[in-house]
DNA sequence: TATACAATGTATTGCGCAATATATTGTATA
DNA sequence: TATACAATATATTGCGCAATACATTGTATA
């Protein structure tokens, strides 16, 4: 016998609203749906390139040839971050590494063909994928620009500069009004 | 000498757009952005309770006593995630363990004094941040609302479905429409 | 009663990311 | 030249989550 706990049984996360963080969960439930079904979009198309590789390697292909630090500057990543993913890349057959002749601190990243023949696959359905998301803001709202918006705005001016009430700690940071 | 290889050089991730999951990457900064955000004004207002067990600690108030597996349940979580947060949360001093004297398989939480108290901590700044974030929706349109209807979108119909020209591999899948 | 099954908790492994520290190499400066 | 500094790559650790496997205990059924 189970006993009857008063508890709320919410499948559905996105439903519960009684948490401060609401929009951080939710929001990271719209990045983890969009991984999945973009997973599944490349096992159906027989790519097998890691979904959070692509921009590495889009910008990779861009490059030519580029060392894991110029790549992270690309991306707007840290350099370890780029550094752990390559090996995965290399071993995929995606990618090489080769030292560069002319600085003996850097090693240099290329696409093998494999990886040229991926990309290639990747791009026959960029314009498709493409339509789908228009599509899809079409019927449900451009939630990319908004976020966008989101993001900015936050980034302006932090939750703890827009909670009035809430105690400042130690630091007493007397921000000055964003230069009008 | 650094040699000029040519790289885009975009340190805003949100600008980049090259990249067939830019959505998924937006939404996850997004998630990153306010749980950074939400934890700063945790620090200020001297709450130790961790952002991502915000709704764990939530729902285990309400129930008052419940095992992992309840827990997990009232989260649409799965119970190795909830279990895998409780020892921390433990030794926060926020909650305690017994065994269940009517069922040895279970074990069940409890909110400590501490625990109760950081709730309270956190209930007193709540009505702030819903103002907060009913200002920052005022501002920048109601991305919440946005993002449910987008993640329901996606989840009746996913990505596959919706990219037509993309091969169905190998299951055939005939999905029929959904119930008109 | 004996057996199968369900529920619960636990451990292990792996992925992705952040943060830190360290070694190596190149560059600039004294 | 010698020294300090910058850039690069690497390793390590920790967090958060998913997935798997497993042991234990309770429940239902033969």
């Amino acid at each position: 016998m189970e006993q009857p706990i008063a508890m709320p049984a919410s499948t559905d996360p996105s439903t519960n609203l009684d948490d401060i963080s609401f929009l951080g969960r939710l929001s990271e439930a719209l990045s983890q749906t969009i991984e999945d079904q973009t997973r599944e979009l490349f096992d159906a198309a027989g790519i097998v390139i890691p979904v959070r590789s692509c921009s590495l390697l889009t910008a990779l292909r861009q490059a030519g040839e580029a060392s894991a630090a110029e790549l992270a500057r690309a991306l707007g990543q840290s350099h370890q971050l780029v550094i752990q993913k390559c090996p995965a890349l290399i071993r995929l057959g995606l990618m090489t590494q080769h030292p560069d002749p002319a600085d003996a601190r850097r090693k240099l990243f290329r696409l093998t063909e494999k990886g040229q023949a991926q990309m290639a696959m990747q791009d026959r359905y960029s314009d498709e994928i493409s339509d789908v998301y228009r599509r899809l803001f079409a019927e449900t709202g451009d939630v990319h620009a908004m976020i966008l918006r989101t993001l900015r705005a936050l980034k302006e001016r932090p939750l703890r500069d827009r909670a009035a009430k809430i105690p400042v700690s130690r630091e007493t940071e007397q921000r000055p009004p964003p230069s009008p």
